[in-house]
DNA sequence: TCCTATTAGTTACTTAGGTAACTATTCTAT
DNA sequence: ATAGAATAGTTACCTAAGTAACTAATAGGA
């Protein structure tokens, strides 16, 4: 098969639905990879930044990058942990406020995006994608 | 369907995928910006710089970047067109002469990357993910 | 014809992720 | 108990894509 094509739609995918994911949180003084910050702290609670780094798949400096704008803006907060090296991050009670309304403005604009894609292909893709996923860290790991 | 998970296994894909383009192409001292450039001027020919933008639906400022580095490197001339703005690109004989050891190198590196997926899913992946991106981009233009 | 709108390309500045090199802790093995 | 390895995080610098604002050239309409 053209694997380059199969690459390239991945590529301008991805492209394009963060594109669409930093219009729909504009008006909110937010941006993707901030917003993928604060989705995992809502859903998993205060943890270490390194646990965030792991989760999200990103290297330590962006992730730094990112707490530290978050924390500007008073949507995070930092707290030692009880190892000394180990700084904990937790949402604000600001962001916890604000959230339900960011939530809404990415969930339906999630649904916009897939609005012509049965849920049967979405759960497909969602599928081989997640295990090809799985398969390909897995080769460059060993 | 949480389509959280759909969005972020792609983004996902798309830096691990891009991560290991460029690891293969760093011994040619190229990236995944520039082997783009060269394949699409490998299969098409000599073309306006614009319609290089078009074809990696890539935006203006980041094209003219990657083919000054190209041109710095000698893998690609730029010459005048009959309109005065256009700028016709089209790669030197120093990379048509290194071309087939590049293309060699991500071929294998697609297989590679591929093994574990049979390709009636490599097949369906791409047909599902093509379509989606075609109404993804006619829903923003309209 | 000439004035306006459009197009091609560049420059400046932004978000975003990556690696390398570094500091400061903690863990481990002798 | 301590020296060396591993871990958490930061800083500096790289590729890469995006928008806004700009220049130069072309196209089109009054």
């Amino acid at each position: 098969m053209a694997t380059h094509e199969l690459f390239h739609t991945i590529y301008q995918l991805s492209r394009e639905l963060t594109k669409q994911t930093n219009q729909t949180l504009q008006s909110f003084g937010l941006y993707s990879a901030q917003w993928a910050v604060l989705f995992v702290l809502k859903e998993k609670g205060s943890m270490p930044q390194s646990d965030l780094c792991e989760y999200l798949a990103v290297e330590a400096p962006p992730m730094t990058r990112t707490i530290q704008r978050l924390m500007k803006q008073d949507y995070v907060q930092q707290k030692p942990g009880a190892d000394k090296r180990v700084k904990m991050i937790e949402l604000t009670e600001k962001a916890k406020k604000a959230y339900p309304e960011w939530e809404q403005a990415v969930l339906s604009m999630n649904e916009r995006l897939l609005a012509g894609v049965p849920d049967e292909q979405r759960m497909v893709m969602k599928t081989m994608l997640a295990s090809w996923l799985v398969t390909l860290k897995g080769v460059s790991h060993e």
